[in-house]
RNA sequence: GCCGCGGUAGCCUAGCCUGGUAGGGCGCCGGCCUGCUAAGCCGGUGGCCGCUGGCCACAGGGGUUCAAAUCCCCUCCGCGGCGCCA
């Protein structure tokens, strides 16, 4: 949410950034909101005025009890008053109403830094790493999509898509689980199980180590939280409700994380809080109809380790760099090559004032496909869900800072690998880093092997 | 789930029975005093507004009243006891 001060004395700057977002039809809503809010303001004021002869009658009325006079002509006069409050304060909750419907529907203000654009497309990659293995037949593309600048073997086989080796490792089942529960649902199977827990495992330590808090959050919040942490379109398209209670299925952990400080003044001293959180989350991936409908790309449900920072505002700008910084050591130690995109206005989302994505290449589909999200949500959700800060107990609170970044989300780590680490044959050879995590260092196709995970 | 007690500023607390518009302490900030430190004294320390002035705020919502922290109803949370249960 955005500061209502700064629609009131800058509503150029306001403006101008929904033109970059191309949100065109909420322009006249900064209008409509300063409008309002005028209207708002002068009914209070006249509110104020009346409460203030209330209360002196008030008082005058006791003070004649006291004495036995008679106090008629004051009750009358008093009523009347109250009556006219009455009638404005009607008025005043209806403007108030309306101002905050828009409030709450406004986008965040963006950086600077990030590239105008209308859609995905332009998006803007900044930087590379690794040395992906690209087939023959993606090579074109990979080169656009890489700039040029990224290292690569070419392969004269074609790498499988993840979703066939999961069938050749026996690592999921696909079809029992849309039985089960529907599209976009699996049962992950076998090795798959140990690898899932091993990244999250590994990914846990990784932050541990550079004085991140775990954390095992609640896996359903309060509305409140949501809207507090997301724009109100992604409550139909992500979130979960549970019926007939106030709670919410996390779409991530970030949502629990951002909430733990609701409504809360943090002291000055103990920023920057970092938090890693672990979770489940559940999505409903409603609007994707037809997109990575096959294997576990894209599904209602999977693991993941999420990095959260509480900052203060004139030190959120490099954590925001020091959080994919930190996602980026963890792909690099799962050595999957990937390239860092900077998303546009237009493919921003509401609550992000700026985004960087990992794209793993994909050796199976060819293709560069998102993995991590790092965001800088400024003080939008701090003031959605009131967290302020201050460094000395007599000032003022401050709004706080939020930001976040996935560390690992298991699923779709676990397609970057599958495809990327395969061999002509079929088999999986596990990154170094998570051998100690898993026990193996391999994932054999189910006719080379006697058994799973044994000797 | 049931019964009882509670929720007042960043923290601790008074006021509630008997309605008259929130008082004290800690911490913090500024000032005074002081050879220095400590102590002491004075003032400040939630939100909103068109800001020399006001209004609002006592877990949240509603009601009664000229007037509600106070009386009534509902909800939430915490603590204690009982019940049930991995």
């Amino acid at each position: 949410m955005l500061d209502i001060k700064l629609i009131r004395e800058n509503p150029e700057v306001v403006k101008n950034d929904l033109l970059k977002r191309g949100e065109m039809e909420k322009l006249k809503w900064v209008d409509e909101i300063l409008e309002l809010d005028a209207r708002w303001r002068e009914n209070l004021r006249k509110i104020n005025q009346l409460r203030k002869e209330r209360n002196r009658l008030a008082v005058e009325i006791g003070k004649r009890k006291k004495t036995g006079e008679t106090i008629d002509d004051l009750l009358a006069k008093s009523n009347e008053i109250v009556r006219g409050i009455e009638e404005l304060e009607k008025e005043v909750e209806e403007l108030r109403k309306r101002i905050d419907y828009y409030l709450w529907r406004l986008p965040n203000i963006t950086h600077e830094s990030v590239p105008i654009g209308k859609d995905d497309t332009e998006n803007v990659p900044i930087r590379f790493w690794g040395k992906a293995r690209v087939w023959k037949g993606f090579m074109d593309t990979f080169i656009e999509e890489s700039l040029g600048k990224m290292e690569y073997e070419a392969l004269e086989w074609r790498p499988k898509l993840h979703v066939d080796l999961l069938e050749l490792l026996k690592g999921a089942d696909l079809e029992r689980a849309a039985k089960v529960s529907g599209a976009r649902f699996y049962y992950l199977m076998n090795e798959l199980v140990i690898l899932d827990l091993a990244l999250v495992r590994f990914a846990l330590d990784r932050l541990i180590e550079k004085g991140f808090t775990p954390v095992i959050p609640p896996y359903m919040v309060h509305r409140f939280v949501e809207e507090g942490v997301t724009s109100f379109d992604d409550f139909a398209d992500v979130i979960y409700k549970v019926e007939d209670e106030d709670l919410y299925l996390i779409p991530t952990a970030e949502h629990p994380l951002a909430g733990l400080h609701a409504n809360e003044i943090i002291e000055g001293k103990d920023l920057p809080l970092l938090y890693v959180g672990f979770s489940p989350c559940f999505r409903k991936e409603a609007g994707t109809a037809g997109k990575d409908t096959k294997g576990i790309f894209r599904v209602h449900q999977f693991h993941k380790v999420e990095q959260f920072v509480y900052a203060k505002p004139e030190e959120s700008w490099e954590w925001h760099e020091k959080l994919i910084q930190n996602a980026e050591e963890i792909f690099q130690a799962l050595e999957i090559p990937y390239r860092i995109v900077n998303i546009c206005t237009g493919d921003l989302g509401y609550v992000a004032a700026k985004k960087y994505d990992i794209e793993a290449w994909m050796a199976g589909q060819g293709k560069f496909r998102e993995v991590v999200s790092a965001s800088n949500c400024t003080g939008w959700q701090a003031r959605r869900l009131n967290i302020r800060y201050r460094d000395k107990t007599h000032e003022k609170p401050k709004f706080l800072h939020t930001l976040n970044s996935t560390a690992i989300a298991t699923s779709r780590a676990i397609v970057a690998i599958l495809e990327n680490h395969q061999t002509e044959e079929g088999v999986v050879k596990l990154p170094k880093a998570l051998w100690k995590y898993t026990g193996f260092k391999e994932i054999l196709p189910a006719h080379m092997k006697e058994r799973c995970c044994g000797e």
